[in-house]
DNA sequence: ATATTTTTGTCAGTTTGCTGACAAAAGGGT
DNA sequence: ACCCTTTTGTCAGCAAACTGACAAAAATAT
């Protein structure tokens, strides 16, 4: 079991500020807490959809394979985030894969609860309501990236994003431990590894970056703005 | 204005089935009916976003445009869908073009206002997460076909799904009426006009379908499912 | 500590489909 | 009806980046 409590998450992630304190002790009663070690799976295409997932520390990707065993992934999600929405949305059956990217620590609570407290607590309501719409908005952008950017400035993006959304900044720059594997930031940008690899080094060769399999740091912070 | 009433609308659209009689004919007198030709453009990106858009005839594409020109389009709308839902969903600002692709009949209706009625109407609350939901599985689809298939495949995909959800069944197959430019049904792909002439050409030369302008038929029911 | 597996780094050939171009057909305006 | 504009049809060249491959480095298992 983790060292911080399920309460003091449901105290310190910004969804549930507003809530007053019964209604998130009962959250804390009828929610559930598990841990998760890198490449577990949370749930399959074409399982029951029932629960909703607060991500309290690591990360997980959301992918689709295609049948010929290509992987694409649409979201990384980060702590404080929630995953398995489409159950609130009238989706009864997951259409991704849920997989751990980084051990993990998850509460997980049931749709029907979950939507008992939403009734109950307007500013959860109001922020699960915005949060969907962050969601829909980080799809559309993807899209447009999709469409839009060639691959190099894919991955560029991606990797701005990964460090200002996971990093910290530090004296000479931003930090982030740890990085990801190749073949992920592929997943998630639609390149190859291979052209993930080379922009990776073009940026090194640059001074841009500096790289190994456990962090990511940028030092030239005009590059990342 | 029109010939039929917008109660008629409200009346005849799923998205409203359940609602009683006193709350239809609130929303029938919040709202207005407008209609729009071909071409014009509901709203632009970053104009305040703080209406509901019901669309009761025509069709409406969502679409963003690079600076650089290019164009490409998310979604066609059709009769009974809403669009400009990012309002509800806590936007305030548009990010997308909404643009009339066949003379359009919309009734509009202010978010505050549409919001209340949501409180007021749990069917109505349930039917508009539905629908968030629906919108949501069909961009991430989007984005699945724009990885995973290849421009004809994601050109064949379209033209099923735009006969099927905008067409009629007749004896000898399915016909709807008018098609779409060829540049529309590109944008809509992420594909180039010319390639959306290469497959219609060749799925006309086997037989498949037939069509101008004005019509798309679809004769081999096989290649439809 | 050693063996095995996985990931990273590098490279050349291939493929997809875009791009630019032009002519013909269709539609819209006067 | 005529003229102009837009859309469709066709084609060849080009480019982005994927694919397949292999070796080196790092991580994992025993």
């Amino acid at each position: 079991m983790a060292e911080k409590t399920k309460l003091w998450y449901l105290e310190n992630f910004n969804l549930f500020t507003g809530m007053n304190q019964e209604s998130m002790e009962d959250m804390d009663r009828m929610s559930k807490m598990r841990s998760n070690k890198k490449k577990e799976i949370i749930y399959f295409p074409d399982e029951r959809s029932d629960t909703i997932y607060i991500l309290k520390e690591g990360k997980v990707k959301i992918s689709r394979i295609a049948e010929d065993g290509r992987t694409m992934s649409m979201q990384l999600i980060g702590p404080g985030e929630i995953f398995g929405e489409g159950s609130l949305l009238g989706q009864e059956k997951h259409e991704n894969i849920a997989e751990v990217v980084e051990d993990a620590v998850i509460c997980t609570i049931s749709k029907d609860t979950f939507q008992e407290m939403m009734k109950d607590n307007p500013s959860l309501n109001l922020s699960i309501t915005k949060f969907i719409g962050f969601r829909l908005r980080t799809i559309q952008a993807h899209v447009e990236d999709l469409v839009f950017k060639n691959a190099q400035e894919r991955i560029e993006s991606f990797l701005k994003r990964y460090v200002k959304n996971f990093g910290k900044q530090m004296v000479d720059g931003w930090m982030v431990r740890p990085f990801l594997k190749h073949q992920e930031i592929a997943d998630l940008t639609a390149t190859a590894r291979q052209t993930v690899n080379m922009v990776l080094n073009e940026l090194s060769e640059k001074g841009t970056i500096k790289y190994t399999r456990r962090f990511l740091k940028v030092t030239d912070t005009i590059w990342l703005n």
